[in-house]
DNA sequence: ATATTTTTATAGTGAAAGGTTATAACCAGT
DNA sequence: ACTGGTTATAACCTTTCACTATAAAAATAT
């Protein structure tokens, strides 16, 4: 058994059982790779892959384990990589991260310029995606982290960490009626106010979106969504232009750049989200990756994180956050 | 790298760091060995070992987790190996059982015979040893089980299951002062009666001695052990001989062969043990494997063990069975 | 201190492995 | 039945790997 080989047993089972495209993607010939599948399934004596004629038609029950297996194999000898250029080079490496318009736009600059200032050497990659792809890519081992507020849940093998929570503001231009509510007390703004006017939101599936759902179904309301987006900027414009009252998260507001538009706080009208950190379950985490997450959060210490990298599950985890007060803003 | 050699390294520093020593046990040339662990080191960019002059003297710091790694992955390989050998031929297979004495000759040849009835095509291997033997061949992947009263607790490594609570027995001769005690009722034997007699029991470290010492300790007694032995036969012999009165686990009371002998309960004097069976964690078990525990202990049923598999530290594994009642004999 | 034994590194060699291209064989959808 | 795409086989070549022999260096004994 050769590491050659599960790997080329996991890239196949990965890209839909086509090894000539596999061969492609991973730089090396198609003969190469069914040769040495087909050795290793000789050496084990058993077929891992189901073939119809000469075409791989599915994983065979041994080799879905078999597969698993390897994976977890090959997850390890990444690390002892990672091991090493942490001792060869402790501060020098690449810290990949996938996310969504809003941290990317709006929280993560801060924490990556003071991230840079410190870690010079350190390679940044930065990938946008929808909450989903987010997660998957995170999931796969195609980056170090996902920051995301939905769907990081999904991913069994994903650990993620609670980093703050925050709300919700209504903006509006400042000729909307619900401009008068500016000075007023914040109780003033309900939902009946803002379900009676057009609005310009999230996509679903983007930023906490559900929750907003949630609430209006909940005052049996059925707000009108005229339009939606999948990041603020798109919204903010599209308020500007008149097409409605915009509902966005708070800190997608700044206060400078927005000036002519009115952010009304709406945190008593809908239910705060939390954003996470995720990252694979079992990866080898890099000193400048631990500093990274509590550097972006400050509660989560290279203790805790070590803490919650020791968890085997979604529940043992949220056991660990259970009680966590978490910042909010 | 290769899966050669992180075995290389691996065994290097299981053999004391003695490459040559290593070569002979593994069946392969000093320079081979030599030559590997250094292109290893030359790929990852550091040392693995630390070394005075030409021979090795130590693991550097990288080289501790770098180490830790490959064993990980190296049992990863052997459980693909398994999964394979478990759809390959399911009845066939090696069961190797490292134990003590009292199991060996008293509690397991029933469980044993019954296996080999059934799984007719698998190799049993057992090994004899002290608890503390026993322990480390199952830590180290020699051997598949453990079955132990004793020193089990001692690796954080072992899964370990409680299997039965077992009792003591006081044994004499039929012309002894305490044979009087036969049909009386069992509140008759207390620990002064005992203690007043000198005693051949267990060494310590074997067979639960150590509850065997707290009890008397506790009552303020200071038995006169005469003699110690690590098995049941051969106290039963020097009981014969009129040594002493015997102290040992009630199921090595055999009513048949020790007719001369009378054996009295002494479950109430000492607290009675629990005798474990313990595997590697993260070892993936063949169905053999995992039939011939509920064999041994009913309550374990495939269900348990899994489950029991699944915890990451003894914390956990001790939640899962805090408040299971095992059977006593 | 010196000699002897033990241990590791280096060099050279042959067998085997592993990847490549070319090509035949085969399936799947039109 | 044909065609485009996919996999298996063959032949070839380079690299790898383990082996033996031997030199070099430590550790141990004298």
């Amino acid at each position: 058994m050769k590491l050659q080989q599960l790997r080329y047993i996991r890239e196949v089972a990965r890209h839909g059982l086509n090894v000539s495209q596999t061969a492609e993607i991973i730089h090396t010939s198609q003969p190469g790779i069914s040769k040495q599948i087909s050795m290793l399934e000789e050496e084990l004596g058993l077929k891992i892959f189901r073939r119809r004629g000469k075409h791989l038609s599915g994983v065979t029950p041994a080799g879905e384990a078999i597969v698993a297996l390897a994976a977890e194999i090959l997850d390890k000898v990444e690390n002892i990589r990672r091991v090493s250029r942490e001792f060869t080079a402790p501060h020098a490496g690449v810290l990949s991260i996938a996310t969504t318009h809003t941290q990317a736009r709006y929280v993560l600059p801060p924490v990556i310029a003071a991230f840079r200032e410190k870690y010079k050497e350190v390679t940044l990659n930065m990938h946008q995606g929808t909450p989903l792809q987010i997660s998957e890519l995170a999931a796969n081992g195609a980056v170090d982290f996902a920051i995301a507020t939905e769907a990081l849940e999904l991913f069994e093998n994903l650990i993620m960490l609670p980093c703050y929570r925050w709300n919700r503001s209504v903006i509006v231009r400042r000729d909307h009626p619900l401009a008068e509510l500016e000075n007023a007390a914040a109780a003033k703004l309900d939902l009946p106010a803002i379900a009676r006017y057009p609005i310009v939101t999230y996509v679903f599936g983007f930023t906490g979106r559900s929750q907003l759902d949630l609430a209006f179904n909940r005052a049996g309301l059925r707000p009108k969504v005229v339009f939606t987006a999948t990041d603020a900027d798109v919204i903010k414009t599209y308020v500007r232009l008149g097409m409605g009252i915009g509902i966005i998260a708070t800190m997608a507001y700044d206060p400078r750049l927005d000036a002519d538009l009115l952010a009304l706080d709406a945190s008593h009208l809908f239910a705060s989200s939390a954003t996470k950190i995720g990252f694979r379950r079992g990866a080898y985490l890099r000193r400048f990756m631990i500093d990274f997450i509590e550097r972006f959060a400050p509660h989560l210490t290279e203790e805790v994180t070590l803490r919650a990298m020791q968890t085997k599950n979604n529940q043992e985890l949220e056991a660990l956050f259970g009680d966590l007060k978490l910042p909010e803003y």
